[in-house]
RNA sequence: GGAGGGGUUCCAGAGCGGUCAAAUGGGGCGGGCUGUAAACCCGUUGACUUCGGUCUUCGAAAGUUCGAAUCUUUCCCCCUCCA
């Protein structure tokens, strides 16, 4: 088997491909372009996305060229697929907004140096924008058919449960597969990766592809990645892990991981670094908590750098272990006169934006919850002094887990 | 097109004139145990509060009533069955 596909199964991210033998030759015959879209419709990207990036990682480490799909056309549209209803629709300039940002975070984590592997950007707006009605039926509408098209699940679960779906959103499957004919001709792309749920889009311009050039054409996915608990990775209860430290300081992003479920350790290993299977093998069943810590090393230095991964796992260190403060505590910044209306403790809570209700923070207080300098408080009443400040910050710990630095300004 | 069922707090789901900020379960949060895990146990889970209370919630609007999540009317939305 090809080595990029064989190590694409071996760290869990395969879930079905189209025509696997044909498409483990055709990549043994050389430098294959892959591409995978992106939606655009937040600002940034979760780690529920990390996964797509992983798998471009893995086609350059094979010496493929990955392609990046950003959806600027068809976020205009909206994929039904798994979805109950229309989304709202974004205004133009919201979504170019998020194509810079998300185009942003894309570029850290794919290696630019190797002109062979190196990455190519797109967005569908700039072919989609211009096509011309008439012609695009002729030339691709004919390639479908509307029997077909209805028996998509995305189309099917909607028509069965009569929730309108608009022709916009029809259309969104045919939109997916001229993307890929479009980068099948214009950049030689002949691979499409995705999530489970997109196999149904892939395999239309796979078809289209075979039917408007008579070429074959792959797609690939992956699977469905869950938490232990049967979360969905990328949005906890406390919001979601974004792979942008203005939405997420690189402190939190690096304790998710290392929060992260026993049973799901060595899985997100394979998937979420790029630790060698073969060290992996080695070291799989070393101290639990010992792996924690790597793959929340590797993950935060794939995005935020090794420096600042060092710096994590240091500050972790001083946070649990050592019980005092260490750097990468995120900050919270008040000014010194705030101080002399003589703010209490709810006050400083609602402040540093741990929690957003009085009533939430009273409830803190009366379960012994709060914190300052690892002093237990249990007055809600208690006065926050100039003097608990030392070197100008105090640490407000709420729970085990949730600490934060006030810092004045 | 015909017949029926339903929209309740983060989710599921009770309540069907006052005792309802609303049972129960899940989830979340906090505490205990531990390993910053899981499991388990305990507490808590609308907002504000001078801790006496006050204010806003049960699809939307209007109405009946001293009093409505509970009754009436209109509207919107879902589901099931038959054709």
């Amino acid at each position: 088997m090809n080595k990029f596909l064989k190590e694409f199964k071996e760290r869990g991210l395969f879930y079905q491909c189209t025509k696997e033998n044909e498409l483990s030759n055709f990549l043994d015959n050389g430098n294959v372009s892959g591409y995978i879209g992106f939606d655009c419709t937040a600002e940034s990207l979760h780690v529920g996305s990390l996964l797509q990036i992983m798998c471009l990682r893995l086609l350059q480490k094979h010496g493929h060229r990955p392609i990046v799909l950003l959806g600027g056309g068809t976020t205009r549209i909206g994929d039904p697929s798994g979805k109950d209803k229309t989304r709202s629709i974004l205004d133009e300039k919201t979504i170019e907004k998020n194509i810079k940002n998300i185009e942003k975070i894309l570029k850290k984590f794919l290696n630019h140096k190797d002109t062979k592997t190196k990455p190519i950007f797109v967005n569908n707006y700039s072919w989609l924008k211009n096509l011309n009605y008439i012609s695009f039926l002729r030339e691709i509408g004919k390639h479908f058919t509307i029997n077909k098209m209805l028996s998509f699940e995305s189309v099917k679960s909607r028509l069965d449960r009569e929730q309108s779906l608009s022709y916009m959103e029809f259309n969104y499957m045919i939109l997916q597969a001229y993307d890929f004919l479009e980068l099948n001709l214009k950049k030689k792309c002949f691979l499409q990766i995705g999530g489970s749920d997109q196999w149904g889009n892939i395999v239309n311009g796979v078809e289209l592809i075979k039917r408007y050039s008579n070429k074959e054409a792959f797609g690939l996915t992956t699977p469905l990645i869950t938490l232990a608990s049967g979360a969905k990775m990328g949005k906890t209860e406390s919001g979601a892990i974004w792979l942008d430290k203005k939405l997420l300081s690189s402190y939190d992003y690096w304790q998710f991981w290392r929060n992260i479920d026993d049973r799901d350790v060595v899985k997100f290993i394979k998937i979420f670094t790029d630790v060698s299977i073969k060290k992996i093998n080695e070291i799989k069943n070393d101290n639990i908590n010992d792996l924690k810590i790597l793959l929340a090393n590797e993950a935060t230095a794939m995005l935020h750098g090794k420096n600042e991964a060092q710096k994590c796992e240091k500050t972790a260190k001083k946070t649990f272990v050592e019980n005092s403060t260490g750097e990468s505590l995120p900050v919270k910044k008040i000014r010194e006169k705030d101080l002399e209306n003589n703010i209490n403790i709810l006050d400083l809570i609602i402040i540093s934006e741990l929690e957003k209700s009085k009533s939430e923070a009273r409830r803190l207080v009366k379960g012994n919850a709060v914190k300052i300098n690892n002093n237990k408080i249990n007055d809600e009443k208690f006065i926050i002094d100039k003097t608990l400040f030392i070197n100008n910050y105090i640490k407000l710990s709420l729970g085990k887990k949730r600490h934060i630095k006030i810092e004045i300004y």
